[in-house]
DNA sequence: CTATAAATCTGTATAAACTACAGAATTGAG
DNA sequence: CTCAATTCTGTAGTTTATACAGATTTATAG
C-alpha cells in the first residue's frame, strides 16, 4: 500500500508542509521515494503520524512525543520506558480532569442560559468555574466585601 | 489585592514575558501602573490569566481563548454565545475521548510489561492503540500478509 | 535617609512549530 | 503525448512565546 504525501496528509489531516517539517526535525522517518523523487508512504507512516497528531492537538509538546515514540522505536528496553510512561500518564490524567471541568462549564451555560439579554446570565460563571472569586460578566466582587471567603468555593450568584 | 508581575506569574505558572507578550495582543486587558509604570494586578487578572493558560494547555489555539473570553467579557448576548459555546464543547469532548484512548494505553503500558528485555512488550500497541494496523515494535504487518484485515481492528499479537 | 540588590521596564532578538510562497520537475488522466 | 495537478527544494513569513540588554523602579538592610 503506497502513499503520496497528498495521500497522506489528507488521511491523517496533517498538511503538506508539516509533514515535511516532521521530516526536517526528524521526527518522522525519510520515506522511500519514486525515480523522480516523490516521497512514498505506507500505513505504518499514517500510523505514526496520527499519533503525533493526535498528541500534539492535545497539547503535548513535540519533545514530549519524540520521547514518546522513542518507546515505540524499542532503542530502549522496557524497564527505561516506565518513568517516561509514568510521567505522561500523570500529564493525561491532569488533562482529563481540566476538560471535564471546562465540560460541564460549557454544558452549564448551553442548559442554563437559553437567549438572555442580561448579563445576570451564567456564561462567565460557568466558564471560569471554581476558580473565580469574583464575576467578570457583572463585576460583583465578593471577595473584597467579605475578606474570609473561602477560596475554593464557586463564585455563585 | 495586589500584585506585581512577578506574583501574578508566580500564582498563574505563566511566566512574565508572556504576560506582557498576553497584554500586547490585548489577550490580557492592560493592568494599572504603580508611579513608577510598574504594572499592578488583581484577582481578576488572576483568573482571566489561569483560565488562558489552562485552554492553552489543552491545545486549544490563542484565537479560540480570545472568543471564550468575549462571551465572559460580555460584549454579545448569550444568544450568539451558544454557537460557540457548543462548537468548543464538542471540541472538548473529542478530545477527552482522545485523550482516556491514551490513558488507557500507558496504563497498560504500566501494568503490562514490568521489567521485559525484548520487544515483545505491549508498548507500541498500546501507545499507538486501536489505530495500528502493523507493529512497530516487531515490524509484523499483518495487513500485507491479509489485505482483507480489518481497518477497524486492534493489532494484537 | 541612603545604598544597593532585586524586580520591573521597554525594545529587540531568538526559538519552536508551523505555513506559505516561487519556480522547477514529476506524475497521471484523457 | 499533452497538459493540468501534484510534488520537489529552498526560503520567507506567522504564531506563540522566550530570552536578553541596558535603564529605571522598588524593596531591604544598615
Amino acid at each position: 500500500m503506497k502513499l503520496s504525501i497528498g495521500k497522506l496528509a489528507k488521511h491523517t489531516s496533517v498538511n503538506i508542509e508539516t509533514i515535511r517539517y516532521y521530516e526536517r526535525i526528524t521526527l518522522m522517518p525519510p520515506p522511500f521515494r519514486s525515480d523522480g523523487g516523490h516521497r512514498i508512504y505506507d500505513e505504518t507512516h499514517i500510523e505514526r503520524l496520527t499519533f503525533i497528531r493526535r498528541c500534539r492537538d492535545l497539547g503535548f509538546p513535540l519533545e514530549d512525543i519524540r520521547s514518546l515514540l522513542g518507546m515505540a522505536d524499542n532503542n530502549e528496553h522496557c524497564s527505561s520506558m516506565r518513568p517516561k510512561a509514568s510521567s505522561h500518564l500523570q500529564l493525561v490524567n491532569a488533562k482529563i480532569v481540566a476538560l471535564q471541568e471546562m465540560q460541564h462549564a460549557l454544558t452549564d451555560i448551553l442548559n442554563g442560559c437559553q437567549d438572555c439579554e442580561t448579563p445576570e446570565c451564567s456564561v462567565s460563571n460557568a466558564l471560569f468555574g471554581c476558580t473565580a472569586r469574583s464575576c467578570p460578566c457583572c463585576g460583583r466582587k465578593d471577595l473584597e466585601s467579605n475578606p474570609a471567603n473561602d477560596k475554593s468555593q464557586a463564585y455563585d450568584h
